[in-house]
RNA sequence: GCCCGCUUGACGGAAUGGUAGACGUAGCGGACUUAAAAUCCGCGGCCCUACGGCGUGGGGGUUCGAGUCCCCCAGCGGGCACCA
């Protein structure tokens, strides 16, 4: 480690500090209660086989967000474990004959390797694997908890289904309505499933969303809407020539008078009950069924309706008879599953009236229309008004008139205010074999029987095969054949397993304390930790997750697990990483690695030489085959290289574009910093490590020490606020100015002292960031303990102020010149020395200034 | 379709409503070298000989002053409940 070489050695260096920190334990957790806790964690990754440069990123932000914590005095946690239950194990079962165990294992094998080989700051004693019984158990326990607590129910709900693989489908693996592997039409289905009572929660987890100030607000705003929060009113049209009526839901109770049909979901008990002797009725409900169950296919199918016949009474008009259609758009999840249509100011409403030839009857007069002459144009209008053609409404405002009617229904006892959620409860239920099995056993006599609390955990069997279509726990010869707990008699047991969002909204509580095995971790340490500080990971997780940890952590607080609601105190949302893409001949995708470029600059395939064309850039996916492999990169030139290119480029939010150039552009950064500091310490110039400051420091030595403690103070911002990409551009700055320095010739009184103390600096600065170069110049700079022990520099606040400042000075918001002023220099001198430059002078053509504005140290704006 | 975000030199990006383009990448010129690589130095938004003018996706507005705030539009991307 610490032989003189003319090139740094890289692969010695990254491996021989990464066991010198493990050795030595720097980054084990242990908690004390008398330090302030720190708790990073990023989004733990599934063990898809290797890591890819998503990962890279994220885990190289939240290394540098630890390490850097850690510096500053904090108690750090940062684990790292793996989300190991999932569809891809499964598919890889079926397509290579490998066992999702075996698969996954292997799979996790290989990729903490390679998670290693970066050099992030974990606790890997930490580490859990949610496939493993010693992980779901607790979840089994705790769905169990959640279902005494009230929090679990059981009821039909909608999949879609693959009638020849005999499989429930993800929404993603439907493909324009068929399914991706069978490519059999897919029907959706009625299964019995498992919930989750999240939406007892919404109001909550909307209200909290205000106290979550470091989230992003798009994040913020996203949940926000997801919940969906809506206020309106149940209405109960009557039937003509039945008993029941029809409830509907709507947030427009003040265009009821412009209603002109009403609509129920396909699902429907109602639609159910005429489709059983109205065959064309059924088929319409059949086709509804058809397709996919998710949101964007029915919002962006063609909206169709089908006439039931029956006529409903408008509550508000009772002489209006409106058609009851059943419609494709309406879903049963929400409301009621049944709406009035009010065409004129609603644009569904008024696409379907004009396809099916209904009344468009305009009840809200836009401001500064003339009341009685509003007429309907080529769109509804959704916006405040008056309200016209509307009875008692007349005149009224919106909001006035939603007041108005909805007290009316109230009073008659045909509707009432109403909150509605757009937020359904989770299905957790999975007809699937590699997730956790739901503890629950089927009994004829006894019913459902929750699996009692000794019998936990519920393992997963492994002799199970893929040979046939289905769920291999279904098809297991003796697994589901169990005694029921209660009579005794023989029961059947739960084959469908969870949904793998629950291993993930309750493992960074499991990071607290991984190792206790009679519990899912242990309060005090989960008191000590939680909640996560700062949580890093992709935006795309934006809602499902990152709502289902905070509605678990709330479950969990009141099943008595844990202390906090919230589970993510602050969140970075990283951006994708992209890449250029490559096509050869024929529009085959090619792997950036197969492509090679000319002497002029054109780029050809390596091994052919044919011609490539170069395609936009986008994120980095293995369908267009636009990656770059982080192994090769870090085997190549190293963690720190990998690390700083990720850093630099881009700011953290946004998508970072994997570049040749970059990646060089860091490696060769990374050799000149080395470089550098060796031929400083060369030179015998620099005085030894811990050398008192000098008692006379020239002004060339000062101004070294204005330029170190101004990035200090400025880096330290910047990582504060994770503007890494700045902060690297600071260090670079400095770097470059000692270089200058170094190279000239130390001289001058304080000099050498200054140049140390910079070059120290730099390497403590980009401690966080290239932990194992930082480490290496540390060392041979003649330190002895670790840096990664070491504390973040400060900045001296002498050093910071200065007694000049340079002002812009303008003519009409024109720049004009500058002049240099001392600081907090009064209006008036500010003012005149404006005035007295030449171009300004120029510009103002003789005039006198009507107004002069100055904004001191930063601007005079001359007003002609 | 609905919701959210983004758009600044050739490229990635800087810029509490106050000097647009920090820092880097690519490029160009030079030094070193037999040569190349590496390294070092310099130049660098666009137009103009200059004075100066024009520039932050497009259009409008607020302001002494707009990349930044407001309105409209375009393009690109993310999410939409069983991928994780």
């Amino acid at each position: 480690m610490s032989h003189t070489e003319d090139r740094y050695n890289v692969k010695e260096t990254e491996a021989a500090w990464q066991a010198e920190w493990e050795r030595r334990g720097t980054f084990r957790a242990v908690e004390h209660a008398d330090r302030p806790k720190y708790y990073v964690l990023e989004m733990f990754p599934y063990p898809s086989g290797r890591i890819h440069m998503g990962h890279v990123r994220n885990y190289t932000l939240g290394d540098v967000v630890a390490r850097y914590k850690k510096a500053r005095g904090f108690n750090v946690l940062h684990p790292m474990g793996w989300d190991a239950f999932g569809l891809p194990a499964e598919n890889a079962a079926i397509q290579n004959n490998v066992h999702p165990a075996k698969w996954t294992r292997e799979n996790i094998a290989a990729m903490r390797e390679q998670l290693k080989s970066m050099g992030l700051s974990y606790d890997w004693g930490r580490e859990v694997a949610t496939c493993e019984p010693e992980y779901y158990r607790h979840e089994q326990k705790m769905f169990l908890d959640f279902l005494e607590a009230g929090l679990v129910y059981r009821r039909e709900s909608w999949v879609n289904w693959d009638p020849v693989e005999n499989t429930v489908l993800a929404n993603e693996q439907v493909i324009d309505g068929r399914g991706w592997r069978s490519g059999a039409a897919v029907e959706k289905r009625l299964l019995s499933q498992w919930f989750l009572r999240i939406t007892a929660f919404a109001d909550e987890l909307l209200e909290a969303l205000t106290d979550l100030e470091r989230w992003p607000d798009r994040v913020r705003l996203m949940q926000e809407n997801w919940i969906g929060r809506s206020e309106g009113a149940r209405v109960r049209f009557a039937l003509e020539g039945r008993i029941d009526g029809l409830e509907v839901y709507t947030t427009r109770p003040d265009t009821l008078f412009g209603a002109s049909f009403c609509a129920i979901a396909a699902n429907h008990p109602l639609a159910a009950e005429l489709a059983a002797d109205n065959p064309a009725l059924a088929e319409f409900v059949a086709e509804c069924n058809r397709m996919s169950t998710s949101e964007a296919a029915i919002e962006t199918a063609e909206k169709k309706g089908f006439a039931t016949g029956l006529l409903a009474l408008n509550p508000v008009r009772p002489e209006q008879r409106l058609p009851v259609y059943v419609a494709n758009f309406v879903l049963m999840e929400y409301g009621t599953g049944a709406i009035f249509g009010c065409p004129a100011h609603d644009q569904r409403d008024f696409d379907f009236a004009r396809k099916y030839g209904l009344p468009i009857v305009p009840v809200v007069a836009p401001p500064g229309m003339d009341p009685a002459g509003v007429t309907v144009g080529d769109a509804p209008y959704t916006g405040d008004g008056l309200l016209v053609n509307s009875g008692f409404l007349n005149g009224k405002t919106v909001p006035e008139a939603k007041r108005a009617v909805i007290d009316r229904l109230e009073a008659e006892g045909v509707g009432e205010r109403s909150v509605n959620y757009r937020l359904r409860d989770w299905g957790v239920s999975r007809q699937r074999y590699w997730g956790c099995p739901i503890p629950i056993i089927h009994c004829a006599k006894c019913g459902i029987v929750p699996v009692p609390e000794q019998d936990l955990p519920v393992v997963l069997p492994e002799d199970v095969t893929f040979d046939k279509p289905g769920n291999p726990l279904d098809h297991h010869p003796t697994w589901k054949d169990v005694a029921c707990p209660t009579c005794g008699a023989p029961a059947r047991r739960e084959t469908d397993t969870f949904d793998t969002f629950f291993e993930s909204s309750w493992y960074f509580a499991r990071f607290c304390s991984p190792q206790v095995s009679d519990r899912p971790f242990d309060r005090a340490a989960a008191d000590y930790w939680l909640p996560v500080d700062q949580y890093i990971g992709g935006i795309e997780h934006a809602v499902l997750h990152l709502l289902y940890s905070r509605f678990f952590t709330r479950a969990m607080k009141q099943c008595g697990y844990l202390g906090v609601d919230e589970p993510f105190a602050g969140l970075l949302t990283q951006g994708m990483v992209c890449h250029e893409t490559y096509r050869g001949e024929e529009g085959r995708w090619l792997f950036p690695s197969d492509v090679a470029k000319t002497a002029d600059g054109g780029l050809i395939e390596a091994t052919t030489g044919r011609p490539v064309t170069v395609g936009r850039v986008e994120k980095m996916s293995k369908s267009k085959k636009n990656v770059v492999d982080p192994e090769h990169i870090i085997g190549t030139y190293g963690a720190d290289t990998a690390r700083l290119f990720m850093l630099s480029d881009s700011p953290p939010e946004r998508d970072l574009e994997w570049t040749d150039a970059g990646v060089d552009g860091a490696w060769r950064y990374v050799n000149r910093l080395w470089r550098m500091v060796g031929d400083a310490l060369a030179s015998g110039a620099l005085p030894p490590a811990g050398a008192a400051a000098p008692a006379e420091v020239s002004e060339r030595a000062v101004a070294v020490r204005r330029a170190t403690h101004k990035t200090i103070a400025a880096v330290t911002e910047d990582l504060e606020r994770f503007h890494f990409n700045k902060a690297v551009a600071r260090v670079r700055e400095l770097t470059n100015l000692l270089s200058e320095r170094l190279s000239a010739g130390v001289d001058g009184p304080g000099e050498p002292w200054a140049l140390r103390e910079g070059l120290e600096a730099a390497v403590r600065l980009f401690g966080p960031m290239m932990p194992h170069l930082a480490e290496e110049l540390w060392r041979r700079l003649g330190h002895e303990d670790l840096l990664a022990d070491t504390d973040w520099p400060t900045a001296e606040p002498a050093l910071l102020v200065e007694s000049l400042v340079t002002v812009a000075v303008q003519v009409n918001g024109k720049l004009r010149g500058t002049v240099d002023l001392p600081v907090d220099v009064d209006r008036a001198a500010a003012e005149q020395a404006a005035l007295a430059l030449g171009p300004v002078a120029a510009a103002m053509a003789g005039k006198t200034p009507r107004k002069v504005i100055v904004v001191p140290n930063r601007i005079v704006n001359v007003v002609v």
